[in-house]
RNA sequence: GUGAGUGUAGCUCAAUUGGUUAGAGCGUUUGGCUGUGGCCCAGAAGGCUGGGGGUUCAAGUCCCCUCACUCACCCCA
């Protein structure tokens, strides 16, 4: 490859794994639509602006890891870091509120990042995400979060994904708990790391996430002790109705969202074995104060995002295969006559939703049946110019080694009763 | 942005202290078998050793730069 065509962090996603990520965009669009939720399809760019005022202007995403440009007419433009931001934007633009009063809304697509490449993260990267307008109940948390659960069932992931919740608490409660947070690491901060004493002064709340010196702040002060009356009440209702709704859940009482917009009930699904040093395959709560701060209406809103390739990779632990049929022409290489006929089979095939691959009419019977089977076809029909005179095909068994002579209309009825 | 490791055939990897024409397995392809795959055997195709510069009589091998990949940190889905 030439050297000026290469570019970090690009890649091609091919055959069985681009048949994953449909499928899994397949399964989500079923479940969402069976909740009532509306697809919107946001620009892939927007006014850097926007995700400067969501995501936070002091966030690593704003700071560092925006694909920004300049457009023709001088306009500061930003590839889309995360979906919330563009969907938030596009409800108030478009009076979506005005409609009804609830809203909900899913979208998928690339996001990018500018970040060095690791396992389960790329510069461009998938997301499937719902958001939940209007309703300020914990039934609105649980219905994003059952949802997102059922999601991943549907995909074969049910046992290996978990829910962890946590409640960060209004504007106000979590002041409170931060200011005292503060404190308490102030009073150790010796004992901390590089990282943890950045964090302090961007975000406290991100010590607690820190991979080194987790296990030294079981004593540190917890958000739940800080929560307000409202806001206890709230995650109760949460915990409640998910056990209502049957969810399996822990809380993590240290778990905290990287973006400046969460309020109150924030959570992470994360797979149960390592996906290298990145766990998460979904996370999302709950964002009163969003939509209002956008300069829209004081609407309460929640909503998720998938990481979409990471579950595909936990999809790739399970794999499963599609049959297949492979039809062989036997005799001499180049008679159009069973290329013609060899069409009309597979025409039919496929009409009965069945996979079906060839003919190849200028190989060797013998490079056929290789080809078969480096193809993995559960069966192989081969015509001849004996079969079809007398309409009749044979059909062999891949897996084994029989074959048998049948009738060309009892094909179908055949190959879709094994 | 930081750190470590790695770039040789489509893939996985060899190649002695720097020393002839860069090898093997798998895969692809042709044949052994004129209408039957997997196993076996024989042949063939396939390389600017990531790119550039330097040292040297001589560089896949040593040095510098650069690009990319992998993993981790940071950050995050």
């Amino acid at each position: 490859m030439e050297e000026e065509l290469q570019s970090r962090g690009r890649r091609d996603i091919l055959f069985e794994q681009a048949e994953l990520y449909r499928k899994l965009e397949n399964i989500s669009v079923e479940v969402l639509s069976k909740y009532n939720y509306q697809e919107i399809r946001p620009p892939t760019f927007e006014d850097e602006k926007l995700f400067k005022r969501t995501i936070g202007e002091t966030t690593d995403i704003v700071e560092k890891q925006m694909y920004t440009f300049t457009d023709k007419k001088g306009r500061r433009l930003a590839l889309r870091p995360e979906g919330t931001a563009g969907v938030v934007r596009a409800y108030i633009e478009n009076s979506l509120g005005k409609i009804t009063s609830v809203t909900k809304l899913f979208y998928l697509g690339q996001m990018f990042r500018y970040e060095r490449p690791q396992k389960g993260r790329y510069r461009e990267f998938y997301q499937i995400g719902a958001e939940y307008f209007g309703n300020a109940h914990p039934v609105a948390d649980v219905e994003i979060l059952l949802l997102n659960m059922e999601i991943f069932e549907k995909a074969g992931l049910k046992d290996k994904v978990e829910l962890y919740i946590n409640s960060l608490g209004c504007k106000d409660c979590r002041q409170k708990y931060r200011a005292e947070l503060l404190k308490s690491i102030n009073s150790r901060s010796k004992d901390l790391c590089k990282d943890c004493h950045n964090r302090m002064e961007k975000n406290p709340l991100r010590v607690l996430d820190c991979k080194h010196d987790r296990d030294k702040f079981k004593d540190l002060p917890a958000i739940e002790n800080y929560l307000c009356d409202g806001c206890k009440e709230h995650f109760d209702g949460v915990q409640s109705l998910l056990d209502s709704g049957d969810c399996k859940y822990k809380v993590d009482r240290y778990l905290v969202r990287g973006l400046d917009y969460y309020t109150r009930t924030v959570f992470e699904i994360k797979s149960t074995e390592k996906l290298g040093a990145q766990d998460a395959v979904s996370a999302g709560g709950r964002y009163d104060t969003l939509v209002e701060q956008l300069g829209g209406e004081s609407v309460p809103a929640c909503g998720f995002a998938i990481g979409v390739d990471r579950t595909i990779e936990l999809m790739e632990k399970t794999g499963q295969k599609v049959k297949k049929v492979f039809i062989a022409i036997a005799g001499l290489t180049g008679n159009l006559g069973l290329a013609g006929q060899a069409i009309k089979i597979a025409r039919l095939l496929r009409k009965n939703d069945i996979f079906t691959e060839g003919p190849y009419p200028d190989k060797s019977l013998k490079a056929q049946m290789r080809l078969s089977n480096s193809l993995n076809s559960s069966w192989t029909v081969i015509i001849g110019e004996e079969e079809m005179n007398k309409n009749t095909v044979i059909l062999k068994d891949m897996t084994g080694q029989s074959q048998e002579e049948i009738p060309l209309d009892n094909l179908v009825a055949d190959l879709l009763g094994r």
